[in-house]
Formats: structure tokens, C-alpha cells, sequence
DNA sequence: TTCATAGTTCGATCGTAACCGAAGCATCGC
DNA sequence: GCGATGCTTCGGTTACGATCGAACTATGAA
């Protein structure tokens, strides 16, 4: 007994509904307000400032002082890797929240996971990815080629950029909703930016889920394809 | 808010400390009775009956009726795998227990983590595999060599039959004491295995940790050595 | 059969933590 | 200065869940 690792202590912080609700919604990536994170808890600010401070002590989160405002965010990417793997896990054991909203569609199809992109859309282009041998899987590992380093400087992406960083540059992520894998790292934050960027998709107010313009979807399918 | 699959639920079930015992000893791999699980817990065997009745509910555990016992264990390698990461989680962020007792070294030089072998003992092992070109390491995932078959055939490990397993061959695991990836999956399991079959270790009653015999230490220092 | 052991169920207690109203700071705009 | 907004702190209520004693069921041993 007692041996090792206190992992009650996380999970308590993550055990609560409106607490888990707002670190889903932290997922998203962006810095999000007190009083947004009330909302998106159900709860009053005065209880969510409670939250958010218990989550503050555990590590979970940081904040941000800005004007009169306080931004919150993740701590850091374990913390996103660890929410999105309980996210896998329970959605794996059915455990899915008990109305499931209209967004969720939409979720499924393309959403932001902490800063790269996740959903089905996030699977297909790693799939893609892989068959056109621009990425070389080997168990759950990823590992960019060569072609595939020229590949994206063809779509503006330069790898030697993200290389000088100390993030990773590839990392599988698993997709709850699609239970496989997406690409995650540094180098799945750079194609996300890009998307946004060249306008084929926009991020959502206070969703987590990521619209694809007409033309933008046009665009992605035929620069991912996947074999029929 | 209502986004995606409920990570409260498992949360609050790992959240509380008897329970997060419970299933910190049964990632131990063996399976408990309940009355064993009431002693890592701390608790008396009606409370510890409640507890394993929640976590079975949630689809943590699985228990099996022997006799006028029930044995317990991790529902499947998922939930090892999730109680893991938050171990490397936590011990990561500083959340350790109050008092390290004193079986924390011998937890950090060798246990086990439900089938395989982890801690020094088991990071040195992958190391000396990847140094050896016994198996290549891409990113986070690991793929056995051709060497490393052949090598693994001279220690009496038949590659051939792990394959037909569902299982992955080779899978990382991140060590929450070294905070390095150690080997799992049928290949992690298998040498663990021939470790014991050989006597050169054993399991401890009701610990995780392993305990090598003075031979058994010699033979697998030298069989995985490190360069100095 | 009777007794002992393993475990669950019931009932009641108790503590903690979630919750909100109200008050208190801090910052911005005026 | 003033009021408005964003957030925290305080105080008190409430509810849920962890806990255990006691009673009950089931299996095994004598």
C-alpha cells in the first residue's frame, strides 16, 4: 500500500462534472475567462472561481492576468494528452455524457485537439500522410521522410523551423471518436495553423469543433486523399 | 459544454484514495480478493465491497468467483495502461504520496506494471535493446529487428507465437519513476516471464516490486549492458 | 448438522466539498 | 471622482458519498 504516485489526488481534481467540463473545454486550446469557464461548467463564478483555483494548486492549469480579465489555460500539452487519453478511454467504455448535443456531429468530424487537429478529418490525414509515405509509422510511433519534409514545403510548411523547437515534431494521439490514430506534435499544430490560415477553416466560438468552408473542404480531401 | 465522452465518471472512480489504492495494487497484474484490496486500502471489506462494486460498474474491474472467494483484477490492459499514465502524470507534477515508505526503492528499481517489467531494471532493458539494434525506437513506437528475433530466439523467446496475439508486439510505456519509456506489450510480458521462469526473480507478496536473486541480477545486468 | 470464513446488503452517522448570496477588491471607461 | 465589469473571498446551507456496525448469504470444513 501507498506505493508510488498519488494518482487520487488528479483524479478528485477531474472527478468533478463542472471540473472536467471546463478542462474538456481547455482542450480546445484557447485561453478561456473565468466567467466562460462558468458557463461551460453550469455553475456560478463564484464556484467556478473555486474550481479554477484548486485546479491552479494541482497543476492542472495556469492563469494569466490580463486587464480585468484571467485567462486560463492548460498547464501544459501532458496535461491536454492526459485529458484527451481519459477522453479515448471513456468514450471507449461508453461511458458518453447523457445527451448527446447537436454539436456533436460536428465534433466528429473536425475538432481541435489542444492545438492540432483531431476528429475524423484529423485521422484521414494521417492516413493520407502514411500512404503517400510522407510519415513512416512503426508501432505507435511517427517519423516524417524525407518526401515527406518536401511534400510540405510544397503546401508552405517548413520542417526546419519545427525542428528547432523541443516539442516533438511527430506524435500519435489517439481520437476518441474515431478510436484510431491522428497526428498530434509539433508538426500537427503547424498543418492545423496552416488550414486556419489559408482560410479553409475557421475555429468556433466556444466549441471545440472546427468548420470547414466549402471550398476549404474541397482543398483537404483532394491534398489528403484516401485510397476507395 | 456537453462535449464529447465523460471523463468525470472515471475520474471520480480513480479520485478517491481507497479506491486509487485498489487499483494501483491491481496494477500489479495479480489478481486480489477483496478482502486483500480492503487491506491496501485501508478500509473495512463492507466499504472496500462498495468500492469494487462502483469500479466494476464502471467497467474498471472484472471480477472472477473462486470458491467462497472473488478475485479481482484490471478489467484489461486499457485500464492498466490509463492508471499508468496518470502515475507518470502525477509523479511528473510532484503529487507523491505523503510518506515515501520504504519500499519506494525497490518499487524504482524494479516492479512490475501489470505484465511487464518496469522501473531502472526495465528502462535499462529497453535502452540496451535499442543500443544492441535489437529494436528500433521511431518516435514513441518500437518495432522488433530481424536481430532482435534472432537474439530473442537464443534466450529461449519464440517471436512466432507472440505474433499471433491480438496484442501489439512491442509497445512503450512511459516509467513514472525514470520518467523514460520502458518495453510493453506481448514482447514486454514474455521476457518478464522467462525472468521469473529462470528463478533469476520473483514477485513479492503484495508489492509490485520484484525482487532479483544475487545470480539472477548478475546474468541480467549482463545481458543488457549499457554503454559506460 | 454446525461452525468458520468470505463477501454483500442494510442502515445510520459523519465529514467534506460543492454550491450560491453577499460583500470585497481590482481594473476599466467615463 | 463615479459606476460598471470581472473575479475572489467569506459564510452558511445542503447534499452526497465514504465509512462502519450489524445482519444476511454463500461456500467450505468438520
Amino acid at each position: 500500500m501507498k506505493e508510488g504516485p498519488d494518482i487520487a489526488q488528479i483524479g478528485a481534481l477531474i472527478g468533478d462534472p463542472a471540473r472536467a467540463n471546463m478542462l474538456a473545454a481547455l482542450t480546445g486550446g484557447r485561453a478561456l475567462t473565468a466567467t466562460e469557464l462558468a458557463g461551460v461548467g453550469g455553475i456560478t463564478v463564484q464556484t467556478a472561481s473555486t474550481h479554477l483555483a484548486k485546479l491552479e494548486a494541482g497543476g492542472l492549469l495556469t492563469q494569466r492576468k490580463q486587464g480585468r480579465h484571467r485567462y486560463f489555460t492548460l498547464a501544459d500539452e501532458a496535461v491536454a494528452r492526459l485529458i484527451e487519453s481519459m477522453m479515448g478511454f471513456a468514450a471507449g467504455r461508453g461511458h458518453l455524457r447523457h445527451r448527446p448535443g447537436p454539436k456533436e456531429p460536428a465534433l466528429r468530424k473536425a475538432r481541435i485537439c489542444y492545438d492540432h487537429l483531431a476528429g475524423d478529418y484529423g485521422v484521414r490525414m494521417l492516413d493520407s500522410l502514411i500512404a503517400s509515405g510522407s510519415i513512416d509509422a512503426v508501432g505507435d510511433g511517427l517519423a516524417l521522410t524525407e518526401k515527406g519534409e518536401g511534400d510540405l514545403k510544397c503546401i508552405g510548411i517548413d520542417v526546419g523551423d519545427l525542428r528547432s523547437s523541443r516539442r516533438p515534431l511527430c506524435r500519435s494521439c489517439l481520437d476518441w471518436s474515431e478510436r484510431r490514430a491522428h497526428l498530434a506534435g509539433s508538426l500537427g499544430k503547424a498543418l492545423l495553423s496552416s488550414f486556419l490560415d489559408k482560410g479553409w477553416a475557421r475555429r468556433t466560438a466556444e466549441s471545440r469543433s472546427i468548420m470547414f468552408s466549402p471550398e476549404g473542404d474541397r482543398q483537404f480531401l483532394m491534398l489528403f486523399p484516401v485510397e476507395a
